[in-house]
DNA sequence: TACATACAC
DNA sequence: TATGGTGTATGTA
């Protein structure tokens, strides 16, 4: 039958390609790229075509086809015979897309002088493919391509960057030639067997799909530019881009159009765009921003996780719930009605300054109108001025007030809208049923917009079908040439081919791309694991003598010295990176014997890598542009400390952890910066519990209290940044304040918060005549009147703040009062005395004591609300706080954490590059919405997990979300009690002597329990409840190609030398 | 464990 | 004149 086909076609292969085995398939060299001559690719194809007509017309014979064929996902028709499903995967058009590539490349081997071009080089430039303009990127269509890359081309040519790129393109090619020869030693039963497991996958993936989530990915648009327009607005019409004349981070939208765009040479980007303005980075301020950015997303999922600065994934499916709750107060959004910074105007959060004033000023109104009090209404109104900022004393700008719908678009937008309000710049978002979709949407609808793919599987699968394979994230360059080799360029190719990836790609690869096809993907949005290494590189103007290539080793050595001391990590694997001049890169690794962070150490063996390279090409000398050095193989001190410490580590944790709720669920906290989180952390350990509240406030108010000046813009919000040294010049400066300046004992430190300096102007709130939010207003004013702190207002955080205050101060109004900005709410509170605003103070700092409430009395709540309640039961990972835990004192730590900004400007500088890994703000609490609020595993659904590593590293405390409970938490002190970390459970009373002595007794049993299990070596244990059944080996199922995998494995390792390692010292 | 490669941002 | 820095994952040996 194939011989009827191509009669003149090779016999076909039987053996493994690569070694030869017997077996078709060795298992051994299953996805290894062989290779494929050229002359035999076009014939090739055909004949997997052939194979597949082959099966075609076999199928009658094939029971064990006809037995595992599952439905074809692409079928509309479910009744569509398997002969038709096949067919479908004849496509003639695609068929001949293949050949003519396949022809196409033949040529360029056949001809040693368009090595460097592909098939489209006819069209195009004879730039070669891997330096082509990569306009993979939102703001880059419908741009002159050719003339694009033959700028670059030009710019490039005969570089000795452009050399290597040759050659790496060479590389490139081999490989492909080599997935070409396998591709022809793919038997015809091979093919058939393909199918039959790609199917078998493919329903199981379908099986197991999810689309009960809304997964939200929320990107900044042209963010380091954004900033910069921001910081510079004569930037904003011009086209610019932030970076040297060297290299390019990004560009705004207008360079975009240029082809000028991240990660290309500035000076090639004046060639494309003469007028183009390249400002240097200011790290620190990408940074703040995206802290501001964060405190937003964090009031959507205070769960969420940064994946960048710009940029993070959230599951908004609890919101989307508890939204159905939310009055139109708390979706309502004031926005500016200019864009800009005013050098006159109000410039601060206007969300978090004005709004709740608004609601203040209604709420007071309504208790003078109730009690009749005319004179009282005016003296009120007077002060609470709505046209003057309390704390800048400037004018409020103009304003809308918008008020967001329910709809999960809705929320976004407002989600959106808080951004831009609070840090003038916007975002774009995906919202999709899982986070590979909800990626590629945010991309779709940039800048400054959001695509929505329903959670409805026709959707999703009419999006995916003609989607490029390259918009999915973890498909690049590379990877996307290698598809098209086999005719694979969308989404639906990649199902069509699925028997040729199967046998093409290993079993990582093969499983992602099919979890691609069906629109699949992770579910889970997680904090970020342990970082498994750490390093720092420099380029540098050509070095080649051995003492300067020496020091310059040192230099490395010892500032990653100094970076693996900050973070607390020791490291065993010492590796260098060097780069030629020519641009070839080499990295050489050494094991030590110890962990070490020693600078001497990692010097001494970074510096043998070294020798020993310069060594092997002496004479000649070593010529470098680039030199690293690199810790891995990591040991987390900090994780080993915490096992031996019990019960002060535990507290401290707690006040964390606390802290971090606070910080994520109430507004008025927002504007606290992560630098600060370690030394709050820290003095949770000595400080009571109510003053370790005060230590957050202080650090709180530190922050508001700045007032930071600029030439450029005026925002007492905000740092200004110092263009001098930007790397030295830090946001976080507050760290040393004074704990005790909280207490306002006297008029003069009462003057930090009293605001009635300001003069304010009388009653005239600008609301919209039209706006629906007065009545939103007067709606929740009733609740709280009438419901007290009860349904419809408790979950709203501004709101139920307010009510609060207002019990506290504003019903007491009758005489003269005085505005104070408390420092805890963030609220102007009017006051007759100081012991009166100490008051509203210390039921502020009681509403976020860490004890919770009993949990009998929320059980009692009918099942519906139960839900909701126990979704907002917190369940905290203390591991993932585990860099705050420390044994040293108080002060030692304080003192540590203060300096940073003094430390040393490589050492700051790469602290603010550190995207996501590095940053404080990743380290957030765990919360498992699955589990009832109870005890939290990890996302363990698509990767196994050891027992005794979650009961190692999920001491978990059991926390109530002040986000949820703060108007509960009116009389916490009555019922506390606390809930043991290790066994989950209650213990009655605060005690802590006893407590500890619990805990201590715990967390015997538990080392003991993992040190038995890890010796036996206990099998990995899939999650109980999401359990992915998958065929062979390919227990993946994340986004990523490698899914976690590979990382949860690392992760085990780790922790069995973190338990060693607890053992021997 | 060592090294190269791909990828993201 | 001039093509970055940090970190992760994977495949292979
Ligand atoms: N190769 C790169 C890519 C990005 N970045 C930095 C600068 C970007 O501003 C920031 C965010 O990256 P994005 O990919 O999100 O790009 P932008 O935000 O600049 O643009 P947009 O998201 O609008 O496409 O990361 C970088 O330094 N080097
Ligand atoms: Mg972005
Ligand atoms: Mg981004």
């Amino acid at each position: 039958m194939w011989d009827s086909y191509f009669p003149f076609c090779y016999s076909l292969v039987k053996n493994c390609g690569k070694c030869n085995s017997a077996k078709t398939k060795c298992g051994k060299h299953r996805g290894h790229w062989s290779i494929l001559s050229s002359t035999t690719a076009t014939l090739q194809y055909s004949k997997r075509i052939a194979v597949m007509s082959d099966i075609d017309s076999q199928e009658e014979n094939d029971e064990d086809w006809e037995d595992t064929k599952w439905a074809d996902p692409y079928d509309k028709s479910p009744t569509k015979n398997k002969m038709d499903a096949i067919r479908s995967v004849l496509n003639v058009t695609r068929k001949d897309k293949v050949n003519m590539q396949l022809t196409q490349e033949n040529q360029v081997e056949d001809n040693p002088n368009l090595s460097e071009s592909d098939s489209k080089t006819r069209e195009n430039s004879s730039l070669m493919n891997r330096m082509r303009l990569n306009d993979n990127k939102a703001g880059m269509d419908g741009l002159d391509k050719e003339k694009i890359n033959q700028v670059i081309l030009e710019a490039s040519k005969g570089s000795r960057f452009y050399e290597n790129e040759r050659k790496k393109e060479q590389q490139m090619n081999k490989r492909i030639e080599e997935q070409k020869i396998k591709l022809q030693q793919i038997t015809e039963s091979q093919l058939k067997q393909g199918i039959i497991e790609a199917d078998k996958l493919l329903e199981e993936f379908e099986n197991t799909r999810d689309l009960s989530k809304t997964i939200v990915h929320i990107d900044m648009d042209a963010f380091y530019a954004a900033v910069e327009m921001k910081d510079n607005p004569a930037l904003k019409d011009k086209p610019m881009a932030v970076g040297g004349m060297s290299m390019l981070s990004t560009s705004n939208y207008h360079a975009r159009k240029y082809g000028v765009r991240a990660a290309m040479p500035g000076f090639i980007g004046k060639k494309l765009c003469p007028e183009l303005i390249i400002v240097p980075t200011h790290f620190d301020r990408y940074t703040y921003i995206s802290k501001q950015v964060r405190e937003v997303l964090a009031e959507y999922d205070p769960n969420f996780s940064p994946m960048s600065l710009d940029e993070a994934y959230l599951d908004m499916t609890e919101h989307f719930e508890k939204r159905f709750h939310l009055s139109e107060y708390e979706r309502t959004v004031v926005c500016r009605k200019t864009d800009g910074c005013s050098k006159t105007l109000c410039n601060c959060d206007l969300n978090l300054k004005l709004k709740p004033l608004l609601l203040q000023h209604e709420l007071s109104k309504h208790n003078s109108s109730l009690s009749n009090d005319t004179a009282d209404k005016t003296d009120h109104s007077e002060k609470l001025s709505t046209t003057t900022c309390l704390l800048c004393g400037r004018p409020y700008p103009a304003y809308d007030l918008v008020t967001f719908g329910m709809s999960p678009d809705d929320s976004v937008n407002e989600m959106r809208a808080k951004i831009e309000q609070k840090t003038g710049l916007t975002a774009s978002a995906g919202i999709a049923p899982n986070t590979m979709l909800a990626k590629v949407c945010s991309d779709k609808n940039k800048p400054n917009g959001q695509y929505r793919i329903l959670p409805d599987r026709d959707t999703v699968m009419e999006f995916i079908t003609d989607l490029p394979t390259r918009k999915i994230s973890g498909i690049g360059k590379v990877s996307e040439t290698m598809l098209n080799a086999l005719g694979v360029y969308t989404c639906k190719d990649l199902y069509e081919q699925r028997a040729l990836l199967y046998h093409l790609y290993s079993p990582i690869s093969f499983n992602y791309f099919m979890r691609i096809c069906l629109g699949i993907g992770s579910t889970f949005v997680e904090r970020d694991s342990e970082r498994k290494s750490i390093s720092t590189e420099r380029t540098f103007n050509e070095i080649s003598k051995p003492v300067e290539l020496f020091a310059k080793c040192e230099e490395l050595s010892e500032a990653l010295s100094e970076d693996l001391k900050d973070e607390e990590l020791k490291g065993k694997t010492v590796s260098i990176k060097i780069k030629t001049v020519e641009f070839e890169v080499k990295t050489r690794a050494h094991t030590l014997k110890d962990y070490t962070s020693d600078s001497d150490l990692i010097y001494a063996a970074a510096k043998e890598l070294l020798r020993v390279e310069i060594q092997a090409i002496a004479p000649n000398p070593l010529r470098l542009r680039l030199m690293g050095v690199r810790m891995s193989s990591l040991l987390h001190q900090n994780l080993c400390k915490k096992k031996q410490n019990t019960i002060t580590g535990f507290i401290k944790r707690m006040g964390t952890v606390k802290q971090k709720q606070q910080e994520y669920s109430d507004s008025a906290m927002s504007e606290s910066e992560s630098e600060s989180k370690n030394a709050e952390s820290i003095v949770y350990q000595e400080q009571t519990l109510e003053k370790s509240h005060v230590c957050v406030v202080t650090e709180q108010n530190l922050k508001k209290s700045h007032v930071y000046s600029s030439e450029r813009v005026e925002n007492v919000d905000e740092p200004v940044k110092d263009e001098s040294s930007d790397s030295e010049q830090n946001d976080e400066r507050p760290i040393d304040f004074d704990i005790s300046m909280i207490r306002c004992t006297n008029e003069k430190d009462l003057g930090q918060f009293k605001r009635d300096d300001i003069p304010c102007k009388k009653d005239d709130i600008k609301l919209q005549e039209t706006s629906t939010l007065i009545q939103g207003i007067r709606e929740n004013i009733a609740n709280v009147k009438e419901k007290g702190l009860k349904n419809g207002v408790h979950e709203s955080k501004d709101l139920s703040n307010k009510s609060c205050d207002n019990q506290e101060c504003t019903t007491s109004t009758n005489t003269a009062l005085d505005s104070y900005v408390c420092p805890v709410c963030q609220e102007c509170i009017e006051c007759k005395d100081l012991t009166m605003f100490n008051q509203h103070i210390d039921v502020c700092l009681n509403k976020k004591v860490f004890c919770k409430q009993n949990i009998e009395k929320r059980e009692e709540v009918p099942d519906e609300e139960k839900k909701y309640i126990n979704s907002k039961g917190l369940v905290v990972d203390i591991d993932s706080d585990s860099e705050n835990d420390s044994e040293k004192p108080v002060l030692v730590k304080t003192i540590k954490t203060g300096s940073i900004s003094q430390k040393t400007k490589g050492k700051q500088s790469k602290k603010d590059k550190t995207p996501s890994k590095g940053d404080s703000s990743n380290i957030e609490n765990k919360v498992d919405q699955k589990l009832s609020g109870q005890v939290s595993f990890p996302d363990c659904s698509d990767r196994p997990c050891l027992p005794s590593e979650d009961a190692d590293s999920m001491l978990s405390v059991k926390l109530s979300n002040s986000q949820s409970t703060n108007d509960e938490m009116e009389n916490l002190n009555s019922s506390k009690y606390l809930i043991c970390p290790v066994c989950f459970m209650e213990q009655k009373g605060c005690d802590l002597d006893i407590f500890n002595e619990h805990v201590d007794t715990c967390l015997s049993k538990d080392e003991i329990s993992k040190v038995v299990k890890i010796e036996n070596s206990a099998p990995l244990k899939p999650q109980k409840s999401d359990k992915k059944i998958m065929s062979k080996s390919q227990k993946r199922s994340l986004d990523s190609p490698s899914g976690k995998q590979g990382n949860k494995r690392q992760k085990t390792k780790t922790d069995i030398r973190t338990i060693e390692s607890f053992f021997n010292t």
